[in-house]
DNA sequence: GGGGGGAAGGTAATCGATTACCAATTGCGA
DNA sequence: TCGCAATTGGTAATCGATTACCTTCCCCCC
């Protein structure tokens, strides 16, 4: 037996299906006894309403469509599940598509949730540079909020962090902590972060070590590349005392190598990270890195995104929300510590 | 202007909808002359069909629903992805939610996807005890399949891992590099995989270390209780000299408890996990842990359920994938070989 | 030349809800 | 008592596709 539908319903409580519909949705008034006589009905027999029918007749689907670069990085996994609990509470479903890190099937990806009518798309762009044209053309259609990432030549809302800050107190703390000589091991031209974050690191670090500016190497948010990376900075370069990376992962690969090379962390050579996911606390010793507030990101990209599907315009909304420097032992201990800021910023344990 | 119909089309081809649709379906013949014409049509108005309408009329969404327990476990994420990209290649979506280890909620998610009439669901319940009324219910109205867990009373399709031989495996290697006094630290009695590692472990230990039986430690699948229990473990039994742990998570919270204590890993203590998920290669030493044939897993789940979508009974079909065990450094090394393996491997000189 | 079969096109029903529109009833004030 | 407005219920249109069913046409064979 099928499932009932709300002409089931109406039958068996002898009304018609416009009382059904109202006395289940209250999107109009009913009287309070077929209103009771409806839910009774429609609880005893079971009836479910058909979403897809309703999302027909509405325009509104009540799914929003998520696009990540991936889960090779597990900062995305943790930002899907933020969503979808968010999005739950506020009564949507999520649809998931990961663009592998590849422009074309992103925007494959983005068709096709288009075609399946979500309300709305929460996008983290994999190209700075390639993925600008289809994301500013689906938020023409369906409202659009960026996180995290942000594609160039677009008009929509976006929520991501102050790379830019994050990256300017891990130097001023290397600096404190006695570094002379930096490196910086970041994603590729690609990534829209990781440039931010290369640029932040070249200007933060201009009068500290003019020289580190020879000293940049840019490839993937990979582990693999920071073991590349490492091994052809630390040969043409033997006199770093630091590298910064562009995330946790290239980090990891940067330890990889200099534990190989018998080099003690941080005493030879000090090495950050950024985002702080949770392979930063399981290396030895544990990561010295940049911490983002995800649950807030997501949050607001959530939020952002219902009120421009409830019709607010929120295209000219850009937050960059402020990131925490996290000190662990990968850095050098504080030589003179910044007493003030010290105190906001250190992670007790 | 709203997006084109088919009627729009229609109209603009001067042929009815019915034409249109098969033309654009092949459902049925149309001649060739009209059946270019409508696809040039449809080009020319930028014609999308209309999912939601479409599955109206078809019940059939092309969706699939996904629950996870949670993503605290990076293993999850893995399986996500390959979901999401086999079932991409397969022309569905995915309707990603999570349970966060909560039967209720889990039971719930459950009721979201079928009142969105995906067309089939997978699962991985997060309660061995609790999460099987509520899944045996649905699987009586769609395909589902359930992976890498299996809840109590069921009668659906399942692809998990050979839990035993794993931890068997792992037993049988620690024993042969010198371990004589074993400890087990596990997830809790909720889990079922975390129950077959528990008794793979009891059964497999008893003629080695028969005392290992009052040192089974079980709590949850967290860095923290791998804390939590280790401490206690060494406090209670300190002449344990090997700890097995359920998951990778738990050895990563062992290994910090006896980096601590100053103890050292393999020598004074060796540690092994299960899963193989990414950290296992960032700690030091290196996890000796069983890795899973992820992609397979989801390959088969997916497999499975597009089968019973096809119409085709697989509800006694039961997989258990092998698994692989993984040495790292995390283990002492050999100390008796296994001669016949090794006249096979062994270089000459 | 008639008839049978197959292919193609069109009309309209259908999926299951919401909702525009209309009719009937009621309440209330003038 | 009449009339207006507010409230409620029902009928049927609607969302955008697919598809059952019917008609027409063409081909081919007897």
């Amino acid at each position: 037996m099928p499932r009932a539908t709300i002409k089931d319903v109406a039958a068996e409580a002898g009304v018609s299906t416009a009382t059904v519909s109202r006395a289940l949705s209250g999107a109009r008034g009913v009287t309070a006894t077929h209103k009771q006589l409806v839910q009774d009905t429609a609880l005893r027999l079971g009836y479910r309403p058909h979403t897809v029918a309703r999302a027909l007749r509405q325009s509104r689907t009540m799914v929003v469509g998520m696009v990540v670069p991936g889960i090779d990085n597990p900062f995305f996994p943790q930002l899907v599940e933020l969503a979808e609990a968010e999005l739950r509470t506020r009564g949507r479903a999520l649809i998931l598509t990961s663009s592998h890190d590849d422009p074309d099937l992103e925007a494959q990806q983005i068709s096709m949730l288009l075609d399946r009518q979500v309300d709305g798309l929460l996008i983290s762009a994999c190209s700075k540079a390639h993925s600008g044209a289809a994301i500013e053309k689906v938020s023409n259609t369906i409202p659009t909020v960026q996180f995290d990432q942000y594609a160039d030549s677009t008009t929509t809302a976006f929520v991501g962090v102050d790379d830019a800050s994050g990256m300017s107190q891990l130097v001023d703390l290397a600096r404190r902590s006695g570094s002379r000589k930096f490196a910086y091991i970041g994603g590729g031209e690609e990534n829209w972060s990781g440039l931010r974050r290369r640029d932040a690191f070249a200007e933060s670090i201009l009068d500290i070590d003019p020289t580190a500016a020879g000293r940049i190497y840019l490839g993937s948010f990979t582990r693999d590349f920071g073991k590349t990376a490492a091994e052809r900075l630390l040969r043409e370069h033997p006199e770093v005392d630091t590298v910064l990376c562009g995330n946790d992962l290239i980090a990891v690969g940067v330890m990889d190598v200099a534990r190989n090379l018998g080099l003690s962390i941080p005493d030879d050579l000090a090495i950050a990270g950024f985002d702080d996911i949770s392979v930063a606390t399981v290396s030895s010793p544990a990561l010295t890195t940049v911490s983002q507030p995800a649950q807030k990101l997501m949050g607001t990209a959530v939020d952002l995104l219902l009120r421009a599907i409830d019709g607010e315009d929120t295209t000219r909304i850009h937050e960059e929300l402020p990131v925490r420097l996290v000190q662990r032992g990968s850095f050098r201990h504080f030589v003179q510590p910044d007493t003030d800021r010290l105190n906001r910023t250190r992670e007790h344990s």
